[in-house]
DNA sequence: CACATAGTTCAAGCCTGCTTGAACTTCAAG
DNA sequence: CTTGAAGTTCAAGCAGGCTTGAACTATGTG
């Protein structure tokens, strides 16, 4: 390998790892645990601690509790190797399982407590005798919130979606106060 | 109004706007911007810089940058009234195209970023003769980008999506090979 | 034009959360 | 059982981003 192409080597793994650790920080997760991950999945070979540690300049306390979380979140594997001391990682390769299971815990808990929340507003609200533009508000906002935990939830699933049916969220008042009523609990 | 009542009010209003500051903030803006929309939501009338620094417990400079942001967005309107000094604020009350709007300006850039990343990656790993397992996977990462892209473009113009098809990113390596060859440009 | 209030700017400080690294614990090999 | 490498922990330090508030600018009013 020449000079140039070792370069370009480093350029494209390096803009990945990047990009990956990117997308992970957007999610709300740590910058650092996709670019472990990433760099995993960017080799063919399991790969020690240590070398985590040499290869993406982190230091040996970041290393040990980056792989603690990536191995609660199942997005990589710990395997052993006869007489060889050091634990391996290898990466988790089915996307679809991962990002789904990952995502679920996550994010459509977040977006319930906010669905609850809401719901107990407009609650409060109404038997506040606050007025009804203000509820009606407080409804549509719950509405847009389970519309939202809802597309997150098949998009999780991979089943089918009719996003109308996510939008209509955002019908006429009337009809969300009709909506609003056959929905209610408590 | 007694005590408790007013214990109640204040209770709803707060808990739903630290909720639409969470929700904003996981959207990858900032907390505060979301506070001083929702309080503006839950308002029936409009309010000065002033009131709403007030109320929201802010300083005078903070306000200020934040109802500028939001001024960009277009999520609230700037009002005058006679014989008044300031300017008042109302929240945007159209949910669906407000928040449409802003992510597709920020999310739909950025995920696109990421797939023009991955693209440049893939042909770069290509051409430098890299494993042909480790091409495939910044072909699957790739398209689970454009996956991302596709579901969230959908879920913000409301059209109708078959997640079905985002998640059959997730097919077995030649069909996925195979999408990827009549989907490529440039 | 002068005044006073509204609005803007930005350097400094603060806060939060990540990273470090040294001390400690665990564990496989011999 | 001993040894030393591997792995963990966590207090302290660091960094980045948000907030503050004082100085400054803009603008409506008389």
């Amino acid at each position: 390998m020449n000079f140039l192409e070792h370069a370009v080597e480093l350029d494209w793994r390096h803009s990945t790892i990047e990009a990956v650790g990117d997308v992970i920080e957007f999610w709300g997760f740590k910058r650092n645990q996709g670019r472990v991950w990433a760099h995993l999945y960017l080799s063919t070979s399991p790969k020690s601690a240590a070398e985590l540690q040499d290869e993406l300049g982190m230091s040996k306390g970041a290393v040990s509790m980056l792989l603690r979380d990536l191995e609660y979140w199942r997005v990589l594997k710990k395997t052993r190797i006869p007489n060889r001391r050091a634990w391996l990682y290898s990466p988790e390769t089915n996307l679809k399982e991962m990002i789904g299971r990952v995502l679920r815990e996550r994010e459509l808990h977040f977006i319930s407590e906010v669905s609850e929340t809401l719901k107990k507003a407009e609650a409060d609200a109404k038997a506040e005798g606050v007025d009804p533009i203000i509820v009606s508000r407080l409804t549509k906002m719950r509405i847009f919130a389970d519309g939202m935990k809802k597309a997150m939830d098949l998009f999780i699933t991979g089943a089918q979606l009719d996003l109308r049916s996510v939008m209509d969220v955002f019908r006429p008042t009337k009809a969300i106060v009709a909506h609003f009523k056959t929905k209610r609990r408590k």
